[in-house]
DNA sequence: ATCCCTGCAAAGGGTTTGCAGACGC
DNA sequence: GCGTCTGCAAACCCTTTGCAGGGAT
């Protein structure tokens, strides 16, 4: 989904909505960082996130601030946070989007999402089962892509050559 | 599954073998580190586990022997490796263990493990679509237990209570 | 004897915190 | 004007690293 600027409108509403009900304050600071992830397509990181609104848009924010605004984002399910193996969390936006999961891939470290009811299923009969009130959960696959594949094969062969010498 | 002594002997040999076959050391640290672990029927992090060699076995090791073994036994799949949520990792034992996911209470922490075909079926039909080969996944369901479900009526009761004064 | 592995402590990376000043309400 | 948010930098936590000495092969 493409930035547009209806749905960043509808999203700018829902925050600012969710902000006056927590009696929180709508500084600039908050909207421009919320603005900043709606043009974004991709995962990122708090650091990248920090460093393009200092960057490329010459807005002074802190680290601070950055976590914070993410945290409340979380809070009111406009950002979703993932935990990708490494020790750093990894963002996007969700407003608007499909429940996903994501496939990861080791050698690159590209993410592809994907989509399967099933994940549905088994979360509402464990719920059951085990008398949990779930909320939400997170399931990553790991693996190797096609084209990381490729390359490792040719890397066995020129391997192979080499010992040949 | 409880700690007994022939289990460990299996998994003592394959840690054993998988060491001589990569031509790594077989030092006591790894080995008392590798029974401890064996030992414990929960999920622990490097430094409980750190805590405990020194403590209760009055066994002087370094946190950076601590964390170089269980990347060892991670590799030879002796352990594995969760993130659940929190930048700490998470470790269990797995020789013998079933494959299963995790369901983690976000008020007390509880985690849970539970076990459902299906994932299995979602892992090789995504590998097969997105042409991915898959290694391993990670799912976790985070919500609220039994428990924490009681304890939370309860504090509401209270703070309705509270208000009518 | 070799040189990998260890212990120690310091460095590292990501995130959180404490405080003084700024600004939304 | 009050009280929360912010910026800044230091603190924090978990993990990794560098180095010198010790033990497995």
């Amino acid at each position: 989904m493409a930035f547009n600027k209806e749905t960043f409108e509808e999203v700018k509403n829902i925050f600012s909505a969710y902000l006056e009900n927590k009696e929180l304050r709508r500084t600039t600071e908050r909207f421009t960082i919320l603005e900043e992830i709606y043009k974004r397509n991709d995962h990122f990181d708090a650091e990248s996130l920090f460093e393009d609104l200092s960057r490329k848009k010459n807005f002074n924010v802190s680290r601070a601030t950055v976590y914070n605004t993410l945290d409340l984002l979380v809070s009111c399910d406009l950002v979703k946070k993932h935990q990708f193996g490494k020790n750093q969390a990894q963002f996007e936006k969700s407003y608007g989007y499909k429940q996903h999961d994501h496939i990861i891939c080791v050698d690159c470290k590209k993410v592809v999402e994907f989509c399967d009811p099933r994940i549905q299923q088994i979360k509402s009969m464990m719920g059951d089962l085990l008398n949990f009130k779930i909320t939400h959960h997170s399931l990553n696959m790991y693996g190797i892509c096609g084209n990381c594949q490729m390359k490792r094969e040719l890397d066995i062969k020129k391997e192979a050559k080499a010992e040949l010498v």
